[in-house]
This record gives structure tokens, C-alpha cells and sequence, in this order.
DNA sequence: GCGGCCTTTCAAACCGGTTTAGGTTCGCGT
DNA sequence: ACGCGAACCTAAACCGGTTTGAAAGGCCGC
């Protein structure tokens, strides 16, 4: 029992495998007879179309690619990347495309790019994570290789862009903090490379008067030092702004460990609203982010690129919020 | 500037296709003299084969899949998934294959491997979290499509099943609370359809001389949530063993909401070893696993079913270590 | 009754590899 | 001088679709 091709279900109808495709990929010039005909041998056969034969004589792939540098580890507390996956699951599937993964140390990004390339095992990618000054975007417009980014504000992209914009979640925090009668507010960045750390980092500096920045590395082994050297640090701060909720996490288990209590004597507050958020204690106040929302979007962008190859223009999504939550309190908590 | 073909190496080699093709699959029979001689002018040109044409003439696709039918938000909390994929990845990309991902709803599981399958996108999958009595390998069978399942032990599997074993490291943390003078130790499971909660669940009952049970379902709200039952039931347990980490965080917090004291008046232990296990207040005892080395045997024992279809047996794996921390202790802590 | 046009269909080429059947060339034994 | 096998290489078929150029048939007007 091998699968039918094409060629049984002309065979079936009495007509050539050219009247098949052309049915097939509702070309027109075939009469309706004769197109129900095929249609009825078709699905008496049980056929469907051999993605390999398609692929070859069209020469596109039906999938596209991610390419994915971090660390192992790191992954697994991002929750920005599985659901982001599921995002672009969702269009794809609708649209009968497949997502290729490639996860590669991070120094080997480029070639884990240059391979999904070299054997054309995509028509497109997406590029996340982007760097300041990133080589990625050259690389693959060398590569003539359709992509979309995730990309922030003010970086001009030669590829459509999903425009996720940080800056109003930092700043709702920030004044949420201000609120709250806190000045001394801190900033746990990033690294300072990408881009998403940078503009977090810029949107906490113009919005804060005045407040110590220590550079981490979105891990909670980062976040930890990092808090460590602010609460050892000659002028205490008494709000601290994570970049992301894992740091923020391991930032209040340093400060309980010194006997700080948050919120009481300083108001914590994350980003990402990642599923632990709101079940440590206190519960944390951080920014709700979409990137599950952001996947969809971006894999239709790229879908429009391949197939119609016009479709350019950034794509804005809806600006990060902030969920109160109990980590943050007013200023003046009693010292034990 | 289009791509070269195996043609033009041909024509440049001064050779037909056929002893092309021949010497780049390492095949015998042709002279040495010819052989460098097509290398070089490959070489030269930049050959690189086109895996669309290779897969329609040997049917292959070059590529494995996973369908991932877990919600997004479970998915993005869970370290298992990203590891996982991180050492088929690197199992994968030596040995010239693609992974292809398949996100879908829960109840379109089924027709997510279909679709793999009908379309042959891939030549063998991966079958994650397995269930009592789970339909995927019935169906996978009838799809003849090659598989292999991450199983437990003692649940007879018609694949290769890289075998691993949750009960040591739930022994090894009940064994443990003992020691710490634990008599009353609960247990907060997952869903009981899956094979490794119900594993979980049944070493912690063989261990355990009397606790209760309470089933949730890996989330932190479940966890929460079973922990405000525990706690609130007349004879409250000393110690709590958790079938995730997860759930282990979010059972702390709510000890602490309710003014209970860990590790002094409660015990916790988690299990996974995530990130954040070593860097919430107190640390998290938990029980370290390896989904990376086991993403790369199953990748392993995946091709090497595919290509030899020999393989058989299944794989067994380093047993899972208790990793002891700060949030366990002797029983008989101070009431405050 | 014939040329012209439109509709419908077909046969064949093509995508870029792999694989098979067969053809040369050569050296060797007799 | 001839037959024979080994070593090397080629031409062509094949995988399963898409696409093109042309042919066949029907209908029209004149």
C-alpha cells in the first residue's frame, strides 16, 4: 500500500496529470465536469499532494526557520520563546507551512543561519533577540533570505519589523514607583547588547531622577549579584526596576536573605509577567508582554514576504502593561 | 547568480551526474584521480546539495518532528521543553538533520502528528509527555511513522523509549525528610493520566508511611492551590514533596502567606531543578533531571531507528539526583 | 465549407538529485 | 589473437509534482 500520486488520480479520472494539477491548485480552464471528476478520484484515493515533489519543482520549502543562540538553560526560564512558538504555530499551521528549529551555541548563530540557507530548508526566518549593531540583518540580505524581525522602536530595519515597544511598561513602573513616593529607584538591566535591554534601560533612565543601573544577564544567578551589589552599596536604593521577572525573583530572595523585607522597606518590580509571577511572595509586580500575539504577527509578515513579496512596513502591537501586583508599596516601611 | 547544480560540477569535473553523485556519497568505484577532481571542482563552485531534490528521489525528509500539545503558558513555565529540544538540536544538526515543531491545542494532537505524517514532512517523531494508555502509539503504528517516546519504566512501549526513571530522585527526597525526622509527608502531584506524575506519585506512596495526597497540575496555581488545601487540613502535613518545581515555588509563597514558616515548620522539596530552584528565599530542595542529555539520546535512537531500522531496545538514563537546598529541615522548628 | 478563435486537454520538459543497466577500456591468461 | 573480468564511467530512468506549447474539438461568422 504505497500513497497515490498525482499520477493514480489521473489515471482514475482518465485525464493527464497536467488537468490534475491544474484542479488541484484551482487554476482555471477546466471544465466542471472534469474537475469534479478529479476532485471525486482525489478523495477516493485518499491523495495528498507530496510536499517534497511540490517543493522541489517550485522551489520554495513551506517552512521557515528559527534560529535560536541562547543557552540551553536560559531558554527554559524564557517564557517569551515558547510562546512565542505557539504564536507562529497558530499561523502557520493555518496556512500549511511548517517551523524549522535550530538551536546552536552561540557562537555558531551565523552558520546555524548559513545552513537553513545553504540547503534551503526554509523560505524565511525570523530573527529575534537583535543586537545593537547586529550582523544578522547583512547576512541575510546576502543570503537574499526573507525575514522578519522582532525589533524596538527608532532601529531602522530593512526587514518589516514587529514593533514591540518596552518603553511604556518601564515607564508605568517607574511612575507606579514615583507614586508611591519612591526616588532612589534602581535598574537590574540586561546585557547592554541587545536591544531590548538597551531601550528598557534608556526608558528607565529618562523616567527615573536618580537611581543606580547595574548591568545583569536576564539569569537569576545575574539578577542575584546584581542585587546583592545594590544593597551593599553605600546609598541603598529603595525601589529596584528588573529588566525581567527572573531577576526580579532572585533579586527578593536577596533582599529576604538580608533581611529586607519587600515590599516594606523596597518595592520590587519585574517584566515579562511570566506564570510564577503572581504566586511567589510577595506577589510580583511586574509587565505583561504578547508574544504570543507577536509570533502570529510576525509569522504572517513573513508569510506575506515570501508569498507576495510587497508586503513591507513595521507591524505596531499593542504597548506592554503593568500588573500591580504586591512587591511594591510606599516608601517609609518600618526597619525591623 | 543562481545556485549550482550537481549538473555544473558535472560539466566542470568533465564527468556525468552519476559519478558527481557517486563520489559525494562516498561511494566505491570510482578513481582517485576523478574523485579529487570533483571534489575540487565542487569545491570551486560552492556546491551545496539541494535537500528538496535528494529528499523526493530517497523520500526522505531529512528531518524529525515533535508536536507539542501543551497549552503556551505551561509550555513557557516548564524547563523540560527547551533542554529537551536543545540536545536533539545538537544530536540533529551533526548528523544533517531538521527538526520540525509542531505546536497545536490539546485536543488536536492527533491531527497534528497526521499532518506530519500525511504530508511526510518528517521521517520519524518524538512522543513527549506519555499518558496511561495513551493513543498516540496506536496511531503513530498505523502511520508507520517511526518514533520514540520518552517513557518510564515498566510501560511496555512498541519503540525505542529512552527510559527514564523519576523514582529514584523521589525516593532519594522522601528518604531524606525522613532522615530530617519527617513522618507526615505530602505529596502534590500532577495529572494523573501522566505516566511521570503517576510515576511520581506511586514512588512517593511506596516511600512515604502516611501523608496525603493532593493532585494538581503542574502549574503554580495548581500548586498553590493544593498547598492552601494541605494547610488548611486538620493534620497538617511537615513536609510537602512536590512532583515540579513549579508548584514547589508557589506552595512556599502561600506557606508564607499563611504565616508558616519554611523550612522550619514545613519542609518543601520541588523537582526539575529549574533556574530559579536556587534562587528564591529559601532555596529550593528539588531533584535535579537531565532533559538535555535525553533530548539527545532520543535523537539518537530516533535516526538510528529511521536509518537502520534496527534499533531496538530502549535507553536508559542516568537516574534523577536530589539536589538538597535550603528548604528542608529537621521537623520540631519553633511555632512562632 | 472554411478560416479563426476559444475552450479544454494532453504530452513532454523540468526541478536536482539518486540509482541502475550497460558500455568502454584495459590488462591478463592462454 | 582472442576471450574475459575488473575497474571506471555514462546515459537514462526515476522520484512526484508544476508548467509550457501545442493539439484537438466545438462554435462562430461569412
Amino acid at each position: 500500500m504505497t500513497r497515490p500520486t498525482i499520477r493514480d488520480v489521473a489515471q482514475a479520472a482518465g485525464v493527464s496529470k497536467g488537468t490534475v494539477s491544474f484542479v488541484l491548485n484551482g487554476r482555471p480552464g477546466v471544465a466542471e465536469d472534469t474537475k469534479r471528476r478529479i476532485l471525486a478520484a482525489a478523495e477516493a484515493l485518499g491523495w495528498t499532494p507530496s510536499h517534497q515533489a511540490r517543493a522541489l519543482s517550485v522551489s520554495r520549502a513551506f517552512a521557515v526557520g528559527l534560529v535560536l543562540a541562547r543557552e540551553p538553560e536560559l531558554l527554559g526560564a524564557d517564557p517569551f520563546f515558547p510562546a512565542f512558538i505557539a504564536g507562529v504555530e497558530r499561523t502557520l499551521s493555518d496556512r500549511g507551512q511548517s517551523l524549522v528549529l535550530q538551536v546552536v551555541p552561540e557562537d555558531e548563530e551565523e552558520a546555524g543561519y548559513r545552513r537553513l540557507a545553504g540547503s534551503k530548508r526554509v523560505d524565511g526566518v525570523f530573527v529575534l533577540d537583535l543586537r545593537v549593531g547586529d550582523t544578522r540583518i547583512a547576512l541575510l540580505e546576502e543570503l537574499a533570505m526573507p525575514a522578519v524581525t522582532i525589533a524596538r522602536p527608532d532601529v531602522p530595519s530593512s526587514f518589516p519589523a514587529v514593533l514591540v515597544d518596552d518603553r511604556p511598561g518601564i515607564v508605568a513602573a517607574v511612575r507606579h514607583l514615583q507614586e508611591l513616593g519612591h526616588r532612589r529607584i534602581a535598574h537590574v538591566g540586561g546585557p547592554a547588547h541587545f536591544l531590548h535591554a538597551a531601550i528598557r534601560k534608556d526608558a528607565w533612565e529618562r523616567t527615573t531622577e536618580d537611581g543606580p543601573y547595574v548591568e545583569a544577564d536576564f539569569s537569576a544567578a545575574g539578577g542575584a549579584q546584581a542585587t546583592r551589589a545594590l544593597l551593599e552599596s553605600g546609598q541603598r536604593p529603595t525601589a529596584i526596576v528588573y529588566a525581567n521577572d527572573l531577576m526580579a525573583i532572585a533579586g527578593m530572595a536577596v533582599a529576604q536573605e538580608y533581611g529586607i523585607a519587600v515590599p516594606a522597606q523596597l518595592s520590587v518590580t519585574g517584566f515579562d509577567n511570566t506564570e510564577l509571577a503572581g504566586y511567589v511572595s510577595p506577589p510580583l509586580t511586574t509587565v505583561r508582554t504578547d508574544p504570543y500575539l507577536w509570533g502570529r504577527e510576525a509569522a504572517q509578515a513573513l508569510l506575506d514576504l515570501i508569498e507576495g513579496g510587497d508586503r513591507h512596513g513595521d507591524i505596531p502591537v499593542p504597548p506592554a502593561q503593568l500588573v500591580v501586583r504586591g512587591s511594591t508599596a510606599p516608601t517609609g516601611g518600618t526597619e525591623r
